[in-house]
DNA sequence: TTAAACTTTCAAAAATTACTGAAAGTTTAA
DNA sequence: TTAAACTTTCAGTAATTTTTGAAAGTTTAA
């Protein structure tokens, strides 16, 4: 495998993933393509790249750049702006748990624990609902506060850990 | 919030969050239907319940069978077959955490560790490539590693081991 | 100011994904 | 066997999501 094959296996790996798992094709390569660059890229580099068009490039790095993991960089004396990613993979995890929690299982957390808290009528439905609306709070929640945890120490923390709980 | 609006309420929101992590809505919602249901359902209940047709129905079903996570129940001199869920959280996010790994993460390591092993040729963007991908394929590998520890522990090491990092 | 160089926005089109419903398939009781 | 009761499959349709490209917007140098 020469460096292109395995550059386009990357970049179309991610993006697979990042289809999985709710994330777009587009921003996932987009981030790919940025995580393996030595270079800051153009927007013109990566159209060209990646075969999309400036408008779709222009929303997912906005996106990228909303999660916090993709940066603009001007070069001096130069009207063009370049995109670096994050390349620390610790620093990439920490944010992207970070907003994934945010967005995603804060809003969840709040719904199970108001749907948990209705008032408890005696019935077997209603029992069954507080019960188990009730167990998946607390599981979302443990795993959100263990997400935090990760967001808010050094940045090696999460391999640190890893690597405990392995042995 | 009275019983009905808990129930729409958790299975929407459900559905909701199924669709933000590449799961489809109707996978989540029947999920979500049989969670907090404490009789088996049959396939009429769940179509009836959810709006659903026929077809829908069974496919989502297979898939959430297929996933170890809902299950056949025939009751004895009834033609029909009903559904019931895993009831237990921690058996839940053992299971999920089980299949996305094996149908999401190991390809993904797999294809990580190729890419990352490439001849290095001294070239800047080539030791990027390799630096770049290493680095994630130590961290998808470490917490892969995780997810099966988790999956092959006894039932309730996950929330052992979460109060352990919380604490 | 102006105009060139660049970026963003957004309505329309394309692509993808999910859903339906009817036909085919299966199982079971008699 | 047969036929009723049920489930699965899948081609076609619908809904959703992504992408395009051109117009509008912004920035900067002169």
């Amino acid at each position: 495998m020469n460096y292109n094959e395995a550059k386009d296996k990357f970049i179309s790996t991610w993006g697979a993933l990042g289809t999985l798992w709710g994330i777009n094709k587009a921003m996932a390569q987009i981030h790919a393509l940025l995580w393996i660059s030595p270079e800051p890229l153009s927007m013109e580099d990566i159209m060209e790249e990646l075969h999309i068009s400036r408008g779709n490039t222009s929303m997912n790095l906005r996106q990228l750049m909303d999660w916090g993991i993709v940066f603009k960089e001007s070069k001096p004396g130069e009207r063009k702006e370049y995109f670096i990613s994050e390349k620390d993979v610790q620093e990439l995890a920490r944010q992207v748990a970070k907003e994934r929690s945010r967005r995603e299982i804060k809003p969840v957390i709040k719904v199970l624990r108001e749907v948990s808290g209705i008032e408890n009528d005696g019935s077997k439905k209603t029992e069954e609902l507080i019960k188990q609306t009730k167990s998946l709070y607390e599981l979302a929640d443990s795993a959100d506060t263990m997400m935090n945890k990760i967001v808010n120490q050094e940045s090696n923390w999460i391999t640190k850990t890893l690597m405990k709980l392995i042995k």
